[in-house]
RNA sequence: GUGAGUGUAGCUCAGUUGGCAGAGCACCAGGUUGUGGCCCUGGUGGCCGUGGGUUCAAGUCCCAUCACUCACCCCA
């Protein structure tokens, strides 16, 4: 049998239904807040993603999919999506129409990761960036669009980490003063931050090693090194979440593991996922446009882990259910035929229709159609087809109705409209069974 | 890349000191000759992850390998 690659994974229909749940509330909710979406390619030289996420990171350093062309070019399967909206802003000049520009994008990205719960090589982000603006109301503005966004998930249990990483007036400074701290510590850290010491000090604020943690407790804080601009941005970023009422907590030793980030960054965590905890994560990456090639334009973005959510809303999202509205179960190879153009009728005109083509009894038929979690069943053999008439069988109430073979089509959808007019659609007491696949 | 755990039916899992591979659920059929869920009866379904070794005999013991899971690292 062939199995698919470690660290990838099949979403399978039950799923699928809820994916497409959370993408449409995510799609309807951005779109309210002015985000448009765009869509990008899944390969990019490799080129951009080390200049943008950093030569020095986790992601560039072991994790990227990168191979060469045939004419030796490195390309990349994407570790993550800013890199290529930004890439997209510039290249197609989208800030010489508006330099405002607010965008969202719904794809996988891959990183060569060891597979852990929540982890995937093969996983899939919404993203949204916003290009153009450096007021720090942009900043809370996005995280309290993220906010509702899980409300309306009915995702609870989450917290907001906010913190600040300075700008490259104030950074420097810090980095230094860590730095120094670090160096006369080195007895009390582990082999990997001694490294990460020299190459990206900023790392070891969040490393796990107990060791690592306890010399980190004493370490200066980025925010307590914040220039004035830096400062007063931060505050104005608490203020104004404060102002929407959404709460949060100040993690100074919160890094992110991308360098392109400025100023404010921030995670959105749950502790019931086990270790990997964050089910979204963004900053502001006022530098980054520039870097790129671009126009100075400050920018800020978020992503939202969606194989996580998923897990979170397993048991948390009520996802409505699709039941076939009629099932048809055909007797005899004269109903089958009618059955089959029956059926090719209904769902050109959009009611949700099943049918067994197979010859079995009528107790096997309605078996499946019961399973299907069907709402009604049309009954036709060769009786009915003498008589000219076939029978409609609700299957909650179980009442049937004779209904005529001439003009079945809007007899049919005449009794479905009937039936779900005194059954609107309630909170799911039916006892009908979940659909499988 | 490192560590630990687990691989037996479609799914969840039993399988004793090594001795004929099992249960529940699901699926199919019948009980009811043309009417679903509940119940009863029967049936289909297995390279016991793979390869080697020990043994009269291996699902069981040993070695290797692959896969999965969780954790470290880091992040979504």
């Amino acid at each position: 049998m062939i199995q698919l690659i470690r660290g990838f994974k099949d979403i399978l229909p039950n799923e699928i239904e809820l994916w497409k749940h959370i993408e449409q509330t995510a799609m309807m909710l951005f779109e309210s807040f002015g985000f448009r979406q765009i869509r990008i390619p899944v390969l990019e030289k490799a080129e951009l993603f080390q200049r943008s996420i950093g030569e020095h990171t986790d992601i560039v350093e072991k994790e990227m999919y990168t191979f060469p062309t045939s004419k030796g070019e490195l390309i990349t399967l994407r570790p993550e999506a800013t890199a290529s909206v930004v890439r997209s802003y510039i290249q197609q000049r989208l800030y010489a129409k508006d330099p405002i520009q607010k965008l969202y994008t719904i794809g996988p990205m891959f990183r060569k990761e060891r597979p852990q719960k929540g982890r995937y090589r093969q996983f899939y982000q919404i993203n949204a960036e916003a290009f153009g603006v450096s007021s720090p109301y942009m900043d809370a503005q996005l995280i309290f669009m993220l906010t509702v966004f899980f409300q309306r998930l009915s995702i609870t249990g989450l917290k907001v980490h906010l913190n600040s990483l300075g700008c490259p007036a104030c950074r420097p400074a810090f980095k230094r003063a860590l730095s120094e701290m670090l160096m006369e510590r080195s007895d009390a850290l582990c082999s990997e931050c001694i490294r990460r010491r020299g190459t990206n000090p900023l790392r070891v604020l969040d490393c796990k090693v107990p060791g690592c943690q306890e010399v980190v407790k004493n370490a200066p804080a980025i925010t307590d090194y914040l220039c004035e601009d830096c400062a007063r941005h931060f505050d104005e970023v608490k203020a104004s979440l404060g102002r929407m009422d959404i709460p949060y907590e100040v993690s100074p030793r919160l890094v992110r593991g991308l360098d392109y980030y400025t100023r404010t960054a921030f995670e959105i965590q749950t502790d019931e996922l086990g270790a990997q905890n964050a089910v979204a994560g963004g900053g502001r990456y006022d530098n980054l446009v520039e870097a790129l090639g671009g126009p100075s334009q400050p920018a800020i973005g978020f992503a939202i882990g969606l194989d996580r959510l998923v897990d979170l809303a397993l048991t948390k999202t009520r996802v409505p259910e699709l039941p076939p509205d009629i099932f048809i179960a055909a007797m005899g190879e004269a109903a089958r035929q009618k059955a089959f153009e029956w059926s090719c009728e209904l769902g050109r005109e959009g009611v949700k229709t099943e049918v067994d083509f197979s010859s079995r009894s009528l107790k096997a038929l309605m078996k499946r159609a019961n399973r299907l979690g069907a709402g009604h069943v049309l009954i036709v053999g060769d009786q009915e087809l003498d008589q000219g008439t076939a029978i409609l069988r609700n299957m909650r109430t179980k009442a049937q109705a004779q209904i005529e073979i001439s003009g079945i089509l809007s007899g049919i959808k005449g009794q479905l409209r009937a039936a779900s007019d005194r059954q609107p659609y309630e909170d799911g007491q039916t006892n009908t069974p979940k659909p499988k696949t």
